[in-house]
DNA sequence: AATGATTATTCCTATAAAGGAATAAACGAA
DNA sequence: TTCGTTTATTCCTTTATAGGAATAATCATT
């Protein structure tokens, strides 16, 4: 067993400044945008311009979104001349959005079998 | 392998329509009362009369979270004379919240092995 | 029916965040 | 240095959400 890390594990309580920052990262994927740009980047790291081509979303947006989720520590950044190509840091972001997917698509089923049933 | 359920998971591409969803359950997340509410929730069922005391959100707002955390399906609702308990009723709840907190704990570890290198 | 207790909802205000247009900044090439 | 390309930032408007006070609704008790 690792020794301090009081700030914010959730087994016990959680501080409310913990609570603040994990509602912080939560935030980040609360966007469909940016969502949509992970999506692009789990093929591979892109740049700036490409995922404005990839995701139809404006310029200033995506340099705002991916700012945003490196800021969050979720995306790593690599300048090469003027370009910028990002990619995705942290693997925990597909767990993430693979457990809320499913949860999704186990709500979909039910509502599915409801509707079979009537 | 299962049919159909074609809306949203996450193998292959997720419609704009399933990232909006996905957003959504992520931003029920992303409030850090409500992250204090699924707290107390995890000890058990608890009434909203309880969680106002136990969490020091006003009633209004502690019955705002709750039925938004209803109508995402994170949590059930039984009503017993004239109070209403609440539990959670998805234990992906703990598994999404485990998988951000490990992760704030690990860049935590990391700027503690800094600031011991400095 | 009237009262008290509990929860839900409405209304308002303040704050935060998204989105777009324009501009700035960084960099390479000529 | 100047120009073109790419990305970042600023400014503005609009929308969404939190939070509180007040009110409504629900239910048990008398």
């Amino acid at each position: 067993m690792k020794s301090g890390s009081k700030a914010s594990t959730t087994e016990g309580r959680v501080t409310p400044e913990g609570l603040e920052k994990l509602a912080g990262v939560f935030r980040v994927f609360g966007e469909a945008g940016r969502l949509a740009l992970l999506q692009e980047l789990k093929e591979g790291e892109k740049t700036v311009g490409e995922l404005v081509e990839l995701s139809g979303i404006g310029q200033a947006g995506v340099s705002k979104h991916l700012k945003m989720m490196h800021d969050a520590d979720i995306l790593s950044r690599r300048k090469e001349g003027t370009k910028v190509y990002y990619a995705v840091s942290d693997p925990m972001v597909f767990e993430l959005c693979d457990l809320v997917c499913s949860k999704l698509v186990r709500e979909q089923e039910q509502l599915r079998a409801i509707e079979y049933v009537i």
